[in-house]
DNA sequence: TTTATTATTGCAACACAGTCGCAATAATAT
DNA sequence: ATATTATTGCGACTGTGTTGCAATAATAAA
């Protein structure tokens, strides 16, 4: 179960380093400098994902955006920001702002998706 | 462009109201009495939903979720409020708390779906 | 360096949610 | 009873994401 350092995941990397936003699988495949297949892409960003390198935000769109993980350790998982998506330019954004979750009693959270749409400050 | 009673409006809406939780289109169309088109009950839904009939949240499982209104005008809604999801039941719960929404300057907010997954209190 | 091991890839096929065009149906108005 | 047209069912389609499988390539071992 050890990583390997290829070509796909050096480029799918590299590219979320170069983005200060979430990004779609579709956006990821148009920025790659190579050509790499749809299914490589999931499979390279659910892998990722396990190993808490970037974390998921679901939008009202249906669509998985990703974006790095800035102050998380393996095991210590902060991703509970409210995220936004802008309506004209289509950026998904992490804000900084936390989700306080208080949940009613009994209720136990295992993840957040908090998420705006609207219009971004660039936008307007 | 004006409404009409059928008895497939008619008994996706009661489904609705005899639910104290969201829907998804799939689980909709298991409680309706009678056999009614996927295409027609997206169809009513989405009209419920610029009726201002019903709202619906997006899950991070992708699907969407409808819920009737509760004190909703047509031209004054409030669904600022958070959902929960249970992995568990798989029930979508509308909460009652509020998400207060304090976006950086010049952000525009237009929508906003805030889903917790985790456990219920009648799962735990 | 060569060989063996196996994680990763590409491709095609699949599953599923949601939408849409179109002809048939049925709710409402006349 | 007739006309109008909103609604329906069906099939086809789109798009996102996943999976099986054989081929490829990254790493470890010889
Ligand atoms: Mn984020
Ligand atoms: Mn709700
Ligand atoms: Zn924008
Ligand atoms: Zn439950």
């Amino acid at each position: 179960m050890e990583r390997r350092k290829t070509q796909s995941t050096e480029e799918i990397l590299s590219t979320l380093k170069d983005t200060d936003f979430a990004l779609s699988h579709k956006m990821i495949q148009q920025r790659l400098s190579i050509e790499v297949d749809r299914a490589t892409i999931y499979r390279v960003l659910n892998r990722f994902l396990e190993d808490g390198i970037v974390h998921r935000v679901i939008s009202e769109n249906g669509k998985q955006y990703f974006a790095l993980c800035e102050d998380c350790e393996r095991n210590d998982h902060h991703h509970n920001h409210f995220h936004f998506r802008c309506n004209k330019c289509g950026k998904v954004e992490c804000l900084a702002r936390e989700v306080d979750i208080q949940l009613p009693a009994g209720y136990t959270a295992e993840n957040i998706n908090s998420l705006v749409t609207g219009i971004c400050a660039s936008c307007r």
